[in-house]
RNA sequence: GGCCUGGUAGCUCAGUUGGUAGAGCAGAGGACUGAAAAUCCUUGUGUCGGUGGUUCAAUUCCGCCCCAGGCCA
């Protein structure tokens, strides 16, 4: 018993996968599924990228503007999220159309996660003020008693990862990597499954592509959005959803720290670091179908090996 | 035209009391389980502007030339 399809757009920052998607949602009856850590939070809407109301009303979204600036989501969050909205739009009658590249989250979809507790901010708090006392190395190493073989995988500078196995453990008294040991399972519903990559082969003309996309970004008004929000919510450079690529600069630069010229070109940079971390996942996944979003012909190959995998399914 | 200061890794620069050089950033590769557009790890051979000279040896000292700034004419 096969259970009904579902397509993934997955891919690097500025390959198109948006543009790819449209074109495909609207031959497949499908509804699109954002798998983007960026876009889910509201009024960041020029520097995610985020599709306009125009192209929402043609065909419809989901996990979009979930939650405020201030707010945090979550992997796990995420993976309950993109699942109803799988269910719904099932329920529909319409083709479930993934897109993304928050890789971390297509993960958490596709092979499940473990059972963890979820973020505690009375405890990190706690954490991060003994670390501004005693230095990560120092909590590294009482991870290193509580905790051998996650703190043998982990460098002693990786705050965040030492954090969370800390916080771990201060939450249930078991280990990270006892509660770890079982991971859960890639649910049922995704089983049968299209999982289109879209991978450059020319670094250089994605480059091209992010450098020109992040003055448009600019032109647009990035600037102007975000003193808004910061005259709406009380944001801090520390939060989740100002350390996303742009947000970032462009905090620090109307903070005074760092000028426009630097803005620009720190802001394209960490936005091709991004997506050269977005590439290494990919390059680990197992049975993705790869496409040159810069070859051409590439997207209509795709659409049409979709619309295959659909067909054949369905 | 004269004087001064520079010309060293893609960029900004450090350095070698003469034994062919190193940081930051960028770039590249990798890791990744409730912050993930995050967090972290690894990775630096480049006619040391050109050309003559001194020297066992010159990127380093000397001469000339070229280039970029600045000052004076």
């Amino acid at each position: 018993m096969k259970s009904a399809p579902l397509v993934f757009i997955i891919g690097p920052t500025a390959s198109g996968k948006s543009d790819l998607a449209l074109a495909l949602a609207e031959r497949i009856d499908a509804e699109i599924v954002s798998i983007d850590s960026a876009q889910v939070y509201q009024g960041m809407d020029i520097g995610t990228a985020k599709p306009d109301a125009n192209t929402r009303a043609r065909i419809r979204h989901h996990l979009i503007d979930l939650i405020t600036p201030l707010e945090a989501y979550s992997a796990a969050r995420f993976r309950a999220d993109a699942l109803s909205a799988i269910d719904a739009i099932r329920a529909r009658g319409r083709v479930p159309l993934l897109v993304g590249g928050t890789m971390l989250y297509v993960q958490a979809l596709l092979q499940g996660l473990s059972e963890l507790p979820v973020a505690d901010a009375t405890l990190r708090a706690a954490l991060e003020a003994r670390a501004h006392r005693e230095g990560w190395p120092a909590l590294h190493a009482e991870l290193a008693r509580i905790d051998p073989a996650t703190a043998a995988r982990l460098a002693p500078g990786d705050a965040q990862r030492i954090q969370r196995a800390l916080e771990v453990h201060g939450l249930t008294g078991r280990t990270l990597s006892d509660l770890q040991g079982r991971r859960g399972e890639g649910d049922a519903r995704l089983a049968n499954r299209l999982l289109i990559g879209l991978m450059p082969a020319d670094r250089a003309q994605l480059h091209q592509r992010i450098g020109a996309r992040f003055h448009a970004m600019l032109d647009a008004g990035l600037l102007d959005e975000l003193r808004a929000l910061r005259s709406r919510y009380r944001l801090g450079a520390q939060m989740a959803s100002m350390r996303a690529v742009g947000y970032r600069q462009a905090f620090a630069h109307l903070e005074g720290t760092i000028d426009h010229a630097t803005l620009v070109a720190q802001g394209i940079a960490a936005t091709r670091q991004l997506a050269k971390r977005q590439l290494t996942w990919m390059r680990g996944m197992p049975q993705i179908s790869a496409y040159d979003p810069f070859a051409s012909g590439a997207a209509a190959q795709a659409i049409a090996a979709a619309r295959a995998f659909v067909d054949r399914a369905g």
